[in-house]
DNA sequence: CGATTCTTTGAAAACAGTCAATCTGTGTGG
DNA sequence: CCACACAGATTGACTGTTTTCAAAGAATCG
């Protein structure tokens, strides 16, 4: 089958990485099942994470996929996970024989911008509890699937401002 | 002309509005000339400042335009601009009838997600100062052209701590 | 279990925000 | 052209939030 030709099925054990900063990224990849994320490394050796993608999402680095130019990333498995490869070229390929492909990334790419744009704002606009309480909300379920210090990471906080929030919500 | 029938021209004031919220938004807009924002006010009556979008770029709330939900932001005018709206219908009728439009819209899309994805990088590594700094290398351009007040309200700070960070930058 | 990883705690320090006053510059109307 | 008003920027003292650090406590997993 023309896609069965151009995936490549990839098994990830937690903590395994994908990608390392500095490398190439050349390919659009799927979360069959699992869960990896996207971060930095900054000079004190702390990790910033971009994005969590959980089963069913696509993930990658557009910039170095679109642009040519090495990753400023990582992608690690978060948990045990399946992903689905497919080089650049042959995505290209696949969207020229299949049009309607186009109108999919399309979607997935606005989609995102619009989950980026809400994350900015809180990001702005909301104290560290309030963040905390707004990623539940919007991601009940992979917060139970989420250590708490990776939660921090992603909303830019520290582990001991969570539990300290989490006590405070408690008591009300 | 086909584009010219479509097309609304728009003078705005120095902070005029263009949307407000609770509207509904139905326009892919273009600022031809000048600087208007996107922002939201919340409960003190702060604002935060989702986007600035100068000359040359597009503009508008993707959410309420593709949803058709009211718009949760406004949008304003930071300098006397002119800007472009064309209509959600007459903009897919423009993009059957030149199907190259729709690449140039991905790509805009694409652009942009990159933007918002350095932004909430930005966002969750960098200190209050860093993150001026990194607006200031990032927008040399705007820098001047914004006041202060308004860059905090993008970055998440207060004002008075860009005018700490300026003086601890020129001591350096 | 034993070891690792994760979370919680407390005390101190650093950081950023708040508030109110002052200073600066700009533009407008008399 | 001056005077005044207004918006924006700066300052200093203070407050409050968040981080840092180190230690101890759970929880998880081979």
């Amino acid at each position: 089958m023309l896609i069965d030709s151009v995936t490549i099925i990839k098994k990830l054990r937690k903590k395994q990485f994908l990608v390392q900063q500095g490398e190439l990224w050349k390919f659009n990849a799927f979360v069959s099942s699992g869960l990896v994320k996207t971060f930095s490394v900054d000079k004190d050796g702390k990790e910033h994470i971009i994005n969590f993608s959980p089963e069913d999402h696509w993930f990658g680095d557009r910039e170095s996929l679109t642009n040519g130019t090495p990753t400023r990333f990582n992608i690690d498995a978060v948990e045990d996970s399946e992903v689905v490869l497919v080089k650049k070229e042959d995505f290209e390929m696949l969207c020229s024989k299949i049009p309607a492909l186009n109108g999919l990334v399309n979607s997935l790419l606005q989609k995102s911008f619009l989950v980026s744009q809400n994350r900015i704002h809180a990001s702005i606009s909301l104290t560290a509890e309030e963040k905390y309480r707004n990623f539940l909300d919007s991601y009940p379920y992979l917060a139970n699937r989420i250590p708490q210090h990776m939660i921090a990471a992603y909303l830019g906080i520290t582990p001991e401002t969570i539990t300290r929030a989490r006590r405070n919500n408690h008591k009300k």
